[in-house]
DNA sequence: ACATTAAGTGATT
DNA sequence: AATCACTTAATGT
């Protein structure tokens, strides 16, 4: 377990450079940590967000999920980093609209929703942070949408292999075909044939629950 | 040894 | 590119 010494420098390694002093002495005393094994959801579909998760180690995906079942990965979410969505849900007290699922085991910061209102209006350094996460989500969104639109699902699923390797910082991926299916929407047959398509290509190499990226 | 789960394949739309 | 129906392979009990 984690002291609440380990805490404070946690806080300051990882995002002191983001904020005042005065905000993050703020954070120190109410931050809980939140340390998740991997795959672990976080929010689902439907939750109603009480706390705004900061992550400080490891990475989270967000998707969207139908009612019928099917998901769709939306982007990523990694170290100082933050779901901005989850603050209008909180603000406007609204369920969440999107999945958060940890890949990997992670840490994460959690502020109580009651603190965010005051911070907006206290801190310009809170401000600018939630603009600026804003945008970059929404650059990610565009990046997905035409990645979704104009690449063919071979290119996606090669960029989607590229992208975990890099966020996970390994080129041994133990994804089964069907989580793979899952994040890009598409089945599991298609995806097997796929993957099988880019091992006679020479990019991957394939084993039971695992597969290995042999360039990014 | 048997059941379960992951992955491979041919045919069809 | 998706779906169906079926096979084969690996793994857990």
């Amino acid at each position: 377990m984690l002291s609440s010494i380990d805490k404070k420098s946690i806080i300051e390694q990882s995002i002191g450079y983001l904020f005042e002093e005065e905000l993050l002495e703020e954070m120190v005393k109410i931050a809980r940590l939140r340390e998740t094994i991997a795959d672990e959801i976080i929010i689902h579909v439907g939750d109603s967000i009480q706390m705004i998760p900061i992550v400080v180690q490891g990475s989270i995906k967000i998707s969207r999920e139908s009612p019928e079942g099917r998901e769709l990965l939306l982007y990523y979410i990694e170290g100082g980093d933050t779901c901005a969505m989850s603050l209008q849900c909180c603000i406007r007290r609204t369920e969440a609209h999107i999945k958060a699922t940890t890949m990997e085991p992670s840490v994460l910061l959690m502020f109580p929703m009651e603190f965010m209102h005051r911070w907006m209006e206290k801190y310009s350094s809170w401000r600018t942070y939630i603009l600026q996460s804003y945008h970059t989500r929404m650059l990610e969104l565009m990046e997905t949408i035409d990645d979704i639109a104009f690449m063919r699902l071979d290119e996606r699923l090669l960029k989607y292999l590229t992208d975990q390797a890099k966020l996970l910082g390994t080129m041994e991926l133990h994804h089964t075909h069907q989580e793979i299916a899952d994040d890009l929407d598409s089945s599991r047959v298609v995806i097997s044939r796929l993957l099988k398509q880019l091992e006679h290509h020479g990019r991957i190499q394939m084993h039971r629950n695992r597969i290995t990226l042999l360039h990014l």
